[in-house]
RNA sequence: CGGGGUGUAGCGUAGCCCGGUUAUCGCGCCGCGUUUGGGACGCGGAGGUCGCAGGUUCGAAUCCUGCCACCCCGACCA
């Protein structure tokens, strides 16, 4: 397997194919484009699950589950949402299904079964949500309503990217609701910034947090807020969003609360979401030639431990080594898995931890247990050392650190590496055809120029980000005046 | 929905232009043995509606027609 990755999404998506998620199920354009994530691949979700909801947790959220199917009537009730989703909706008009009496053993829709409204399969799940919402907020005392809900959500794309743009997928949506303007924004702003800790610290991917203009704001927003990766290929992907949505889902559902003053307000709100395009996102940052790269915060197995013996007796005198380095090293909370299969030789466990990325490898054989040693390999440089045993414990629980730190300034640099700044158009077009990456460059704040370098170059405007240069300078293609760069990139 | 491409065993493929024994090869799978510090080797074996339907022909994976599915590019979008 030397199958050598380019960095564009389809290649790793067949790669890993064989490893964490399987995409075309069935033969039949009716499920085309919805993936299969493969255990080792589900684990890896659960990792992040489990850290987000814990960070959700933390700043005051809980949780709840609202219906997959949305009332058509619900859902058109915020105009501009519904507008926004309205190509991409599965929908539901019938409820039963009957022998084909022109077609013996086939079914057809029972033509009687015609449902009366029709349900729309949740693209996002804000009308329901705020339905409901209206009977849960009487007082200014039911405020802040905090809610997040784990689910999968499907949006009939024109056109499927495994990974990134899927028919279906999983994620976490929050939907929140308060009594001011402000502590709304401010709620956007937290879980935004939950949002770039949880990808920057968990996951070892650098982000930049901004606001998106307004043509790339999410349909009923006020304000998006967004973190913006960079992959390996010199392509933005936009990991993560959170909104600022006025009081635009509480007037469209007539969700009001009376205020300490005794007054009848719409309350404000916000969403924000995260999916499993942030797996996408973590192979296309970390991966290299021989497979996934975990971050030791995120590996399902921090370390693997491969036996190396001729004999049943070596075997039996390994195993009671390891078994005193996995109670060690779990007595630390490190994940460790020993990897004890008879069916496969030493190299081929070896190819197949790298190739799921299990950020450290403990090999054990009979030299070492001569020596009181054994061979650590790390996954994120390919490196290998020889370690004494009774320092091993110590040196591993380094390394997990060392390793999550090592891939992030890794990510940090190439990404630094890739922020051009530009003043004119041409250097623009060269550097976004040559280099990639984002281009930092002055824009006029209309949304006429952003189409026009859309148009022109494919490269949209990923964010204006909330840190940063705000120096005033000319647009880089209009020449008129702007108020601070902004960035651009050719985006998945 | 437009443009391009592909469909042969679980996966990857040869054969197709120019029709002709039992459809090629590799990986994987099963059995036995030898192996085991970087993807082992030998011997034996299983596995196929050649995408589907029709047509041409003595004969079709190969030629013709229609259909279906998938992939890539674009519009759309997280």
């Amino acid at each position: 397997m030397s199958k050598k990755l380019t960095s564009r999404a389809e290649d790793y998506s067949k790669w890993y194919n064989e490893l964490v998620v399987k995409a075309d199920l069935a033969e039949n354009s009716a499920v085309r484009g919805c993936m299969v994530i493969k255990p080792y691949g589900y684990a890896i979700w659960e990792k992040m699950q489990a850290e987000l909801d814990r960070m959700f947790k933390e700043t005051g959220h809980q949780n709840a589950y609202f219906p997959l199917f949305v009332p058509k009537s619900l859902f058109e009730a915020e105009e501009k949402n519904a507008e926004g989703f309205a190509k991409e909706c599965a929908v539901v008009t019938h409820y039963r299904l009957q022998n084909d009496p022109d077609n013996k053993g086939k079914l057809r829709v029972d033509p009687a079964a015609k449902l009366e409204e029709e349900l729309v399969v949740r693209p996002t799940s804000e009308a329901i949500i705020w339905n409901t919402y209206k009977g849960w907020i009487q007082s200014y005392r039911d405020l802040p309503l905090l809610i997040n809900q784990w689910a999968n959500v499907v949006r009939w794309e024109m056109r499927t990217r495994l990974f990134l743009r899927t028919a279906e997928f999983l994620w976490q949506e929050g939907h929140t609701a308060h009594a001011t303007k402000t502590e709304a924004l401010d709620e956007a702003k937290l879980m935004n910034n939950v949002y770039a800790t949880f990808v920057e610290n968990f996951m070892a991917i650098p982000v930049v947090q901004g606001v998106k203009t307004e043509s790339e704001r999410f349909a009923g927003a006020d304000e998006t807020y967004c973190i913006e990766a960079l992959m390996q290929d010199g392509k933005a992907l936009q990991a993560g969003t959170s909104h600022f949505l006025g009081q635009n889902f509480a007037k469209a559902f007539d969700v009001k609360f009376t205020s300490k003053e005794g007054k009848q307000d719409h309350v404000w709100a916000t969403s924000w979401g995260v999916s499993t395009r942030l797996m996408g996102a973590l192979i296309m940052t970390h991966s290299d030639d021989k497979g996934l790269v975990l971050p030791p915060n995120l590996a399902p197995n921090q370390v693997v431990i491969v036996p190396i013996y001729k004999t049943e007796e070596q075997l039996a005198e390994i195993t009671e080594v390891v078994n005193g380095i996995m109670k060690d090293l779990r007595s630390k909370h490190i994940t460790v898995k020993f990897d004890n299969r008879t069916t496969y030789r030493p190299g081929a466990k070896f190819a197949q931890h790298e190739l799921q990325g299990v950020p450290l490898r403990i090999a054990i054989g009979p030299k070492d247990l001569e020596n009181g040693t054994v061979e650590l390999a790390r996954r994120d440089t390919l490196t290998k050392e020889i370690i004494a045993l009774d320092a091993l414990t110590e040196k591993v629980e380094g390394l997990m650190t060392e390793i999550q730190e090592t891939l992030f300034k890794k990510a940090l640099d190439y990404r630094t590496e890739h922020i051009t700044e530009v003043d004119t158009f041409d250097e623009f077009k060269t550097v976004l055809e040559g280099k990639g990456g984002f281009i930092s460059a002055h824009w006029d704040g209309t949304m006429e120029t952003e189409d026009k370098i859309k148009e022109i170059t494919k490269a949209t405007i990923r964010c204006i980000p909330l840190e940063g240069d705000v120096k005033e300078g000319l647009c880089v293609y209009s020449g008129k005046p702007s108020k601070r760069r902004v960035l651009f990139a050719k985006a998945y």
